[in-house]
RNA sequence: GGGCCCUUAGCUCAGGUGGUUAGAGCACUGCGUUUACACCGCAGGUGUCGUCGGUUCGAGUCCGGCAGGGCCCA
């Protein structure tokens, strides 16, 4: 690159520049041919295309660059791809809208397929609008759409400074990783792990499918309790002499002809002699057991609950422990069901459901309300409440129970020895920071099943199985029929059954193919298997896996987290990784979460654009692992002003070495002078005091590096950068210059004082420590100085070690620099009270220092008087200022102990020049 | 209801294993244009460390209660 050091010094613009010179030289490209120990590897999220990126993935995603920088500068190879995750609902619907198509599982491909329309970006169209296409389709459609996400996506990593394999890309809908995701599942099956079976599942009406625990959420809805009024029936009658009605409170009476029991609480003495006894609902006349279960609550209305299937997944409970008959009134549409029950025999029975056949819960909850208030069998007005009901995180209706057909995979949530070996996975992982490991253990403790995974949608990877046909046509649940592992990917809806012909499908004595899909994590929880190639590339897979670090959000712990532990346990009986570094949220200056609907999102180009991704990487920086962060400009331009000073602070060593003017030439000739400078003997105490003071700073960024703790590194080293810039940069650069006239090009190669060939050599080494230093948080503007007077790319350089400056500073104490900069404060204090130009001359001044540092001010005087001009100054211990036979020194003001402060140093006596 | 985190200067945050006078940056005020830098430098003021109690010679730090905020799970 050009040795050109710029006139004036900008870090605009250097993003493209440097971009362009990392890719054509490949300065992250993934080197196959190292060996498990020099490989760093990294699972990144991969972000979800359909939506945009926000300033909460530049945040987080910047965390992860900078370890991965750091990490490489260490000598790792670091394996570090990018993923696409166009796979789930939100493409889905993208897909549908932007080209009026729809996915039609039983469809066959169609080569060549054109959409009736391109690009109906934001209002959706109507489904009966929509053409109907084959899955394969669909999902090329998909892959189409994201190509252009993807591309923008990846221009702004690039500009964020993102140290990504671009070559190692991959998208969750790809066959290739259809391919590893239907193979992790063949794999459970075999073990027994994946398995199918009929059971009240929680339902979304709205999108017609299954819904997993982790993707609950309870929402405070509005809702009524209902008293209604049931009938003894003849036993009870009998048992009891009473024909007193029994009452219980509902929330869903629309839910009666669904009624099986009744429940109440088996110490609860109201109910003690009915138990076993029955009861008659009302309107339907259905003749329900009166039982006893520790879940009914005494307290809540009468005491007395009714038992639906299902109305909640406590009546999923009892249904199953007291094991009760199923009479689902519900269809997965969410309508009530055309047909009654059997149990409601009765022609008034019947009369009365027919009124609700085919009605939406809503308008059956209505009139169902109506007719038991007709039939006097309501008593009272309903409490209205305020309930937490279940809904899918992504759906606004709340959830129903349906009985299905559904596929599980184990995760713990029923076995208790498989629950303790992921817990036992939770400690063994390294989270950062570690109170996250809580999050993980409480979720894997409250499990209450096995991780649902089929999905009743169309778009996604598809579950690779197929069904025999009996003589009539029935599908023979129970034999599922796999393919071998080397036919993947396959989609059952259009791949013929092994075996069969495509023209057996759906005819007796033929197959069937599985129309369901998996849910998005089962894909997304095999990222590091997709990633390390582990069902294609045995050889990448023995280097990578199991990987190193797995960066991700505190949202999604219990999901992505969670289910990647559960598959690799599950296939290869270990971690997926070493370390989790879980990133915080970004909150707005309201301490509130970023969101879109309070319109305070920033688009993260227009930041990148404005202050420079230096900046924007260094506010990022700034804020530690889990803990949220305020989104904050402020900090962003101070990042920017680091950058700034960066190449400033760089031009002006590199000028006053000499370096600058030998890379004027050429940049070899740059390297020459820059080794020349610094095998110069350094030789002055201030010198090697700041270069202890170095050494310090490196061994404390390492320490928190390797601790994951980018925050601290970076406090270090700025604050000991400012120091050197403000601090020493003044104290020598008189000596620096060796009596150069002003503006003239120093000559590196020129015999100059040992003095300032000390200063020169310390000046390029610290400067070029700092550079590494910064590098990981600083990629551009390092690179930009770096590029100056070096070879190659500094992402590629060698993270500095301690020794190397310690050798130099040679037992010297870093306390000679902070003592040095402590007398010159002082100095400047004297001409800034006097309200004179810091070019003022000092005639004469004494300075009162603690006693402990005097001989870092006297070791360092010279430099203290250029940088103060200063003609004569006197240097004088504290102690012997107090002395009063030594010209009243300690009596001009203060007491001694102010004088006697280890901290303060005092200035007397003092002579201004005139101005 | 349970779990986790947080509460320190006007703002954003640091403050291992308890130890003298609690720090930084921003903001604010004043001064300054110095052979790298005005996208700059220097200097300066700012605190009942949420609250109550306990342990201790000594608590921002350890323990307990309470209040407020956030997240997760019921």
């Amino acid at each position: 690159m050009t040795s050109r050091i710029p006139h004036k010094a900008t870090v605009d613009g250097l993003e493209d520049r440097w971009n362009d010179v990392w890719a054509v030289d490949g300065v992250y490209t993934f080197d196959r041919t190292k060996t498990r120990d020099e490989v760093y590897s990294i699972d990144t999220p991969p972000p979800t295309v359909s939506g945009s990126l926000h300033v909460g993935h530049v945040f987080s995603y910047t965390h992860t660059d900078v370890i991965a920088r750091y990490k490489r500068m260490c000598g790792r190879e670091v394996f570090y791809p990018m993923g696409w995750d166009d796979n789930g609902l939100p493409t889905e619907r993208r897909v549908q809208n932007y080209f009026g198509v729809r996915c039609d599982p039983t469809l066959p491909y169609a080569e060549g397929f054109e959409p009736p329309h391109v690009g109906g970006e934001g209002k959706s169209i109507k489904a009966a609008d929509q053409v109907p296409i084959s899955r394969r389709n669909f999902v090329e459609l998909c892959e189409r759409l994201t190509a252009q996400d993807e591309k923008h996506f990846e221009s702004l990593w690039r500009h964020l400074g993102l140290s990504v394999d671009w070559s190692l890309t991959y998208q969750t809908i790809e066959p290739r990783v259809q391919a590893v995701a239907q193979q992790a599942f063949l794999r459970s099956l075999a073990r027994a792990e994946a398995y199918q079976s009929e059971a009240p599942t929680l339902w979304d009406v709205t999108f017609r499918t299954a819904v997993a625990q982790a993707e609950l959420e309870d929402r405070e809805r509005p809702g009524a309790y209902h008293r209604l009024a049931f009938e003894p029936a003849a036993d009870l009658e009998e048992a009891t002499g009473s024909y007193e009605s029994l009452y219980i409170e509902t929330t869903r009476p629309e839910l009666l002809p669904a009624c099986v029991a009744l429940v109440a609480h088996p110490d609860d003495p109201r109910y003690q002699p009915l138990f076993g006894r029955h009861a008659r609902t009302p309107l339907f006349g259905v003749e329900v057991p009166i039982v006893a279960h520790r879940l009914a609550s005494p307290d809540k209305g009468s005491g007395l609950a009714m038992i639906c299937t299902f109305g909640d997944v406590t009546d999923v409970i009892w249904w199953r422990e007291l094991s009760l008959p199923t009479r689902a009134i519900l269809g997965r549409d969410g309508r009530i069901l055309a047909d009654a029950p059997d149990a409601i025999d009765s022609p008034e029975g019947r009369n009365a459901y027919a009124q609700l056949a085919g009605k939406t819960v809503f308008s059956a909850q209505q009139r169902i309300v109506d007719m038991l208030g007709e039939a006097g069998v309501i008593d009272g007005e309903p409490t209205t409440i305020t309930h937490p009901v279940k809904f899918y995180e992504k759906g606004d209706k709340p959830l129903e129970i349906v009985t299905s057909r559904q596929w599980y995979i184990a995760n713990g949530g029923k076995d208790t020895s498989l629950r303790a070996q992921l817990v036992a996975h939770g400690e063994e992982l390294d989270f950062v920071p570690s109170h996250m490991r809580k999050r993980y253990e409480n979720w894997v403790n409250g499990l209450t099943g096995d991780w649902l995974i089929s999905r009743q949608r169309f778009f996604g990877v598809p579950i690779p199985l197929w069904y025999r046909l009996d003589a009539e046509a029935n599908p023979m649940w129970e034999t599922p029929i796999a393919p071998s592992e080397d036919q993947l990917p396959v989609d059952p809806s259009s791949d013929a059954a092994p075996g069969f012909t495509e023209d057996q499908r759906g005819v007796p004595g033929g197959f069937i193919g599985e129309t369901d899909i998996m849910d998005t994590w089962a894909t997304s929880s095999l990222t590091p298997q997709i990633v390390c190639g582990w069902r294609d590339d045995p050889e990448l897979f023995s280097k990578t896996f199991p990987m190193d670090l797995r960066p991700q959000g505190q949202d999604i712990i219990r999901t992505w987290l969670f289910s990647s532990v559960v598959r690799s346990h599950l296939e290869h009986g270990v971690l997926p990784w070493k370390h989790a570094a879980i990133s915080g949220w970004i909150l707005d200056p309201d301490r509130k979460k970023m969101s879109k609907s309070k319109g305070n999102v920033v688009t993260p180009m227009g930041l990148l654009e404005t202050h420079g991704s230096d900046a924007v990487r260094y506010w990022a920086a700034s804020a530690r692992l889990g803990s949220d962060a305020a989104f904050d400009e402020g900090q962003m331009k101070i990042g920017r002003r680091l950058a700034t000073k960066m190449l400033n602070v760089s031009k002006f060593v590199l000028g006053a070495t000499g370096i600058a003017t030998a890379a004027a030439d050429s940049l070899e000739g740059g390297v020459a002078a820059t080794a020349h400078v610094t095998s110069a003997p350094i030789t002055e105490p201030l010198d090697k005091g700041m270069l202890a003071g170095v050494a310090l700073v490196v061994e404390a960024a390492t320490a928190a590096l390797e601790a994951y703790d980018h925050t601290r590194a970076l406090e270090a080293t700025e604050q000991y950068f400012w120091t050197f810039c403000d601090d020493y940069v003044e104290l020598v650069k008189n000596r620096a210059y060796d009596g150069a006239a002003l503006g003239e090009p120093i000559d590196p190669f020129v015999p100059c004082s040992p003095q300032a060939a000390s200063a020169r050599a310390a000046l390029t080494l610290a400067l070029d420590t700092f550079l590494r230093l910064f590098a990981p948080v600083l990629p551009f503007a390092t690179e930009e100085v770096w590029s100056w007077f070096n070879e190659g790319s500094i992402h590629r350089a060698s993270w500095p070690a301690a020794d190397r400056a310690r050798t130099v500073a040679d037992g010297s104490d870093p306390m000679v620099l902070v003592a040095a900069s402590a007398a010159v404060s002082a100095l400047r204090k004297i001409k800034s009270d006097a309200k004179v130009t810091q070019r003022t001359e000092i005639l004469s001044v004494d300075l009162l220092i603690p006693e402990a540092q005097v001989a870092h001010v006297n070791a360092a005087k010279p430099d203290i008087v250029a940088a103060g001009r200063v003609r004569s100054l006197q240097v004088i211990d504290a102690v012997t200022a107090l002395d009063p036979s030594v010209d009243g020194l300690g009596h001009e003001d203060g007491s001694s102990s102010a004088i006697l402060d280890p901290t303060v140093v005092r200035t007397e006596n003092v002579v201004l020049a005139p101005s």
